[in-house]
DNA sequence: GGACCAATAT
DNA sequence: TATATTGGTC
């Protein structure tokens, strides 16, 4: 048991962003509440997020991807901001639900971890992550539930010790509830420190300082990761953009820093399926349904996919 | 006033 | 369901 700890450790730091990475607290020189209040309806839209954007606007014709800016806003105005007229939905405007991918989870698990469980707050953890359009809202929702997920964890595996999460496949056991859950939060470990507080000192973990957000200086240079979908079109990404995943090296995997490249990816291969479109605009991939009858699941285009593989 | 957390709503 | 929003509290 003891191995295990050192083994997860040892992936950990690897896996773990280094000061380097995190450096960039590169948010978007548009900071989501700064976007929002000047009705820059998506920040996302700013760059191709890697990782899923939001399509903007359906109808409206497929718009060039040329003006990075604000120009950009007029492009996909007329479509959702469209009930109230004008440039005051500002503060209103609603985001589109973001979605978890294992890749931002994992991102967020990061934080946390390095953060130590008992300093993981949202507001920390999403300076942490420096994702662009992610917010302290979304964080903390998201760590509610993860902490109810580590609990329920703590709870089943408290007379065993041990077998901590670790990637089993089959929730078949039954005990699980959310089996889903189970396996968005399963795709990346839990630190067992999690997991036994108070047992000794809880706290080894590094200080890691987030770095004083450096604002303005990156300017273009942002982490798009957010995983924003649209309620109608959800734009996948998949990992494995070149290099990761299974380098025999072992070259730990940046899903999120890797999303920077702006080459385009399509990278289709969902679960074998064919190309289907491949008029796809022009870099995210783009997932149609592929959510398999789950089990009842009503018509929901959404899909987070992500074939899950074990990883 | 801001952030956190738990509960509740969609 | 998963995520967003709300309300209470510090």
């Amino acid at each position: 048991m003891r191995e295990e700890d050192s083994n997860w450790f040892a992936r950990w730091e690897e896996e773990l962003p280094s000061p380097e990475e995190l450096m960039p607290l590169s948010q978007t020189l548009i900071t989501p509440d700064l976007a929002i209040a000047f009705d820059i309806r998506n920040p996302n839209h700013q760059q191709r997020p890697p990782s899923q954007q939001a399509p903007p606007p359906p109808s409206s014709a497929a718009q060039p991807p040329s003006q990075p800016t604000s120009a950009e806003f007029a492009a996909d105005s007329g479509d959702l901001g469209s009930g109230a007229a004008g440039d005051e939905p500002a503060r209103t405007l609603k985001r589109p639900r973001l979605v978890w991918t294992p890749q931002l989870h994992k991102r967020f698990v990061d934080a946390v971890a390095h953060l130590g469980i008992k300093n993981a707050v949202p507001k920390t953890i999403m300076q942490l992550m420096s994702v662009d359009g992610l917010t302290r809202e979304n964080v903390a929702s998201h760590l509610q539930k993860y902490r109810l997920y580590l609990k329920r964890m703590q709870g089943l595996s408290g007379g065993g010790g041990g077998g901590a999460a670790g990637a089993n496949g089959g929730a078949g056991g039954g005990a699980s509830a959310d089996p889903a859950t189970d396996h968005l939060f399963a795709s990346s470990p839990v630190p067992p420190h999690f997991l036994h507080p108070g047992r000794g000192n809880s706290e080894h973990f590094l200080p890691f300082v987030p770095v004083p957000a450096l604002q303005h200086h990156h300017q273009q240079q942002q982490i798009v990761a957010a995983a924003v979908g649209h309620p109608h079109l959800q734009s996948q990404y998949h990992r494995q953009m070149g290099h990761f995943g299974s380098s025999p090296n072992g070259q730990f995997e940046h899903p999120f820093l890797a999303r920077q490249a702006q080459q385009p990816i399509h990278r289709i291969g969902v679960g074998g399926a064919p190309p289907v479109h491949n008029q796809v605009p022009n870099s995210y991939v783009e997932d149609l349904e592929s959510a398999n009858g789950n089990g009842g699941n009503g018509g929901r285009k959404v899909l987070t996919l992500f074939p899950t593989g074990d990883d």
